[in-house]
DNA sequence: CAGATCATGTAAATTGTTACATGATTCT
DNA sequence: AGAATCATGTAACAATTTACATGATCTG
């Protein structure tokens, strides 16, 4: 087996990407480009946003890899990819053996980490900002719940039930946190340059 | 003030690192390549990661594009940066104005997305493997937030502590899912395929 | 048949990683 | 003097975004 994969053994490390491209086709079966494109924007881009023009080059290499082969052939060059043993090993692998990179960029998370440099009430525009986009968020994120688990009835099994979840309280905690920073800001505001504020409630 | 900016009014869209780098200087005073590094590795890092390989260049384009200016040079070309005006107006602008881009790439979400490809012993083994990793994330921050009270305390109000307290309750909001994941797989190991899991409890 | 959308791609620019390279200063 | 670490950079490559480009098929 080693002898067999020995090509593709090389950097299994990030290529995050090529991972969940072949954690779709694991469980959708055979994909076009745009199938995949459609199945990311409808579910792994919550936790690993890509576009098309990353998508098909990303395919044609994996293709060239031989993670992937090209299953039949569409109409209009449509190409139907089906992921190969190799492929299977390589995403096995990489779960079960790549420690998780814990490297954030979080545009969220920086202007809540800026937020200081602000004066209170320009503060709490910004926040009120993340408090109206969250919560819009949450709401469409419970909305799609019944649907997933209406889905998950009718035996659809879909990938990535546990990362739902994972968005779901994510996405909780946010609104939490910011309410309680909008009313930290307005406290001190009020109370002028006051002491260290409580990190999490009892 | 917007003729005096009209040339920085480009695209203050992305550029994160940017706004990451103008954000350290406006509250730590003027530092260096090395100093910034630092800083970003102590405090920001855990909202936007960056190497020193990407911040010399970037301070570089930031002074050519005027949000920063060398403010002395030390011994060994060690050049000292401070923020200008249209540095400071460029970061607030971007905090006040920007919304912050909800695109995640998480390593982490990722495999929690995947966990489902997996035999319940496998993931498992991930899942421990998840929650020995995010146990000591926690144990480092619980141990920071004395030393982070500390500063606070002897006024040197430290950027980030709303970023910090979202830190905290990421990471155990974090733990929670682990250990609620973990129960959940075994009890559907144990009970063979049942119903729709429930993804918070009350 | 016109407009929507299906469907696939490429090009250029930006951003980020890994590895390489180098010399100065401080500590023992 | 030798080791550690301070300090600054560059080069090559990989990943990602934005914009451009094009033609097929379906729907009313």
């Amino acid at each position: 087996m080693s002898a067999l994969t020995c090509q593709t053994v090389r950097k299994i490390s990030h290529m995050s990407l090529r991972i969940a491209l072949l954690g779709l086709l694991s469980t959708s079966g055979p994909a076009s480009g745009y199938d995949l494109t459609k199945m990311v924007d409808r579910s792994v881009s919550h936790v690993w946003h890509a576009r098309h023009s990353q998508i098909y080059p990303e395919l044609a290499k994996m293709a060239a890899d031989g993670v992937i082969t090209v299953d039949a052939q569409g109409p209009r060059g449509r190409k139907i990819y089906r992921i190969t043993e190799s492929g299977t090993a390589d995403m096995r692998e990489w779960l079960v053996h790549h420690p998780p990179s814990t490297a954030v960029r979080s545009e969220w998370a920086l202007q809540a980490f800026l937020l200081p440099v602000l004066d209170p009430d320009e503060a709490l525009g910004v926040l009120d900002r993340m408090r109206q986009s969250i919560r819009t968020t949450l709401a469409a994120l419970e909305a799609a719940e019944g649907d997933y688990r209406a889905r998950w009835a009718a035996k659809e099994r879909p990938l990535g039930e546990y990362a739902f979840d994972l968005g779901l309280r994510h996405t909780r905690m946010l609104v939490q946190w910011v309410e309680d920073t909008e009313a930290d800001v307005r406290r001190r505001a009020g109370a002028g340059p006051g002491g260290v504020r409580g990190t999490a409630g009892p």
